[in-house]
DNA sequence: TTGTATGCGTTATCAC
DNA sequence: GTGATAACGCATACAA
């Protein structure tokens, strides 16, 4: 039939060496790039390799030399949905760009909250030369402990500790001063924000660079209402936030999702974007173009994420230098909004 | 510091088999679940195995047993957007799902246009069991003579010798057979189309069931339009359909994305759905659930899809039978639209 | 520079 | 049932 596994047996590096007529040393030197091989020898192997479509067998080269080319994409949240959330699929974009400019491989898991020893066990196994872990409670560093046997980088800053793990993290606040600063310099004067959960660092540096863009613009930071992210929390937030009764005419959502939320209140108690309040988000996500009128937003770069951190695993997992921390940086993409 | 690669190094099975005093080969069995092997003799090593925290090598099992228990999930598209694909994710998730209840491992690559022989030899040099290919150009099979050496298996059924490799399709004519039922049972008798590229399998059999319907209900089948599953296409082709003048009180759009671009010439028309015209779509994608009135669709299992192509590759690796073709059901989403 | 020899951690084939 | 022992395909000290 057709699919017998096995039908032609993979070529070997000995059959290569036989038909260059060197050693299986040499042919291996030639393989991996080795300078120290004379040219035309390591011509004739090139040739050998080639005729006979050789190529390395991982498994045996991983054995010998100790080091298995594989990093583990983590994931620690339930496999149900991870793989539909756009953040997720995004940073695994940015990984495996960066990782097709080497020869790692990537070897994604779910740690099945079932049994996440058994994860574990297999990540210190010998089995991967390095891991990512990408958690949307970017807080926690529950797999911290891997540090100690193999190299790790996580993506996001841990709420505490954070300078015992290698992260890669977008500069939030600095995205919020310049969605702040785009309030300020549009000329209002009562700006409030929905804040995000204060114990995730996103959360508490949005709030952060909001405060600090009223504070170079000499106004007030009182109002303040805290949500959760979602849709809803930020609609809830946004009829606190009007219920106090003092003027607003400027607000900064910590993302996206919860300013469409604050949309639907605004537009419900007849108040106009951006005429009466203007708006500026965070992430750039489908919500900001999904709502009407086009959101002025914070572009969070998670691709670009995930291209750091397996850039940073792989000069750790290859013994380079690499800085702890690496903060990104974004960029206010202006829409109608404010 | 804390990443020392190979601080401490991993048990071995002979570590193992001196602390349960037995023989390596025993260990062996025993953490590969042969059965003859002593009770008590097996309770030593299992306990063993818990103290020192033994996890098997990979690559050395790999190696003597010529089995890789990994499985190549291959996306010929181009690295870039894949990922953001929520048709892809939800394979992906599919396949992670039955792949968790398994002990094979799952490897994406994403063929680099840049090097595809690259790709081909390393699948062919025995480095994994087997492969899954999913293209959204379902009728795509050039990597159909991979099943030479490997078992694999296809995302959609190939438009020609469909009868030579494995593949799990969703069953697109049944789909839209009881999506044109619907509006037929909903006293419609005026039923045009919006169908997709003749040259895809689901562009095909979604007009066939169309067909199919009308026929059994007597109906004329003559309001066909062509699109290309784009939200553009779908509201060219809706322009066209109207500008015949005949009577139209329902349609079947091949997709949720055309029967946005459709919703749209629609409402611009000043018609009103489904009042005067009933639309059902067919995916229950994002964009069914973001139109209004809310779509009418067919759920099309893009996750049991993945879920039964990594079963039956597995199967096909273990060396039992199983069927060349898996057909899907699908099922009726009833919504506000038909 | 090139070749020789050994070992990587398992599985598998034998005898026992 | 259990234990030696030989592969598995490659990298790498070491010798030449």
């Amino acid at each position: 039939m057709s699919a017998e596994p096995g039908s032609r047996p993979a070529p070997t590096l000995e059959m290569v060496a036989a038909l260059a007529g060197v050693s299986r040393a040499t042919v291996s030197r030639v393989v991996n790039g080795a300078q120290s091989v004379a040219p035309h020898l390591a011509e004739s192997v090139e040739e050998a390799v080639r005729t006979l479509n050789y190529v390395p067998n991982r498994a045996a080269r991983t054995l010998a030399s100790r080091r298995t080319h594989t990093v583990t994409l983590l994931v620690p949240e339930s496999t149900s949905k991870v793989f539909a959330d756009p953040f997720f699929a995004t940073v695994v974009e940015g990984v495996t760009r960066y990782l097709n400019t080497t020869e790692y491989m990537l070897n994604i898991v779910t740690s099945s909250e079932t049994d996440p020893d058994k994860t574990r066990r297999y990540l210190m196994g010998g089995n991967v030369d390095g891991v990512l872990v990408v958690s949307h409670h970017s807080g926690d560093h529950s797999w911290a402990s891997l540090t100690n046997s193999l190299p790790v980088v996580f993506a996001g800053r841990p709420l505490v500790n954070a300078d015992e793990s290698y992260f890669v993290e977008v500069d939030n606040e600095e995205g919020a001063v310049a969605a702040t600063a785009r309030l300020v310099e549009g000329g209002r004067r009562h700006i409030g924000t929905i804040a995000g959960p204060q114990d995730m660092p996103p959360g508490v540096d949005r709030l952060a660079g909001w405060r600090a863009a009223l504070a170079a613009g000499g106004l007030d930071d009182a109002l303040v209402e805290i949500g959760d992210f979602t849709v809803t929390s930020g609609a809830a937030a946004m009829r606190r936030l009007l219920e106090r009764g003092k003027p607003l005419d400027g607000l900064f959502v910590a993302n996206d999702q919860m300013a469409a939320g604050a949309y639907s209140v605004i537009k419900e108690k007849g108040l106009r974007i951006p005429e009466d309040i203007a708006v500026v988000g965070f992430d750039d996500d489908y919500f900001a173009t999904s709502v009407v009128p086009l959101l002025t937003t914070v572009h969070h770069p998670i691709s670009a994420l995930g291209e750091k951190m397996a850039e940073v695993l792989v000069e750790l997992i290859e013994g380079r230098p690499a800085a702890r921390v690496y903060r990104l940086p974004t960029s206010l993409v202006v829409r109608d909004s404010a």
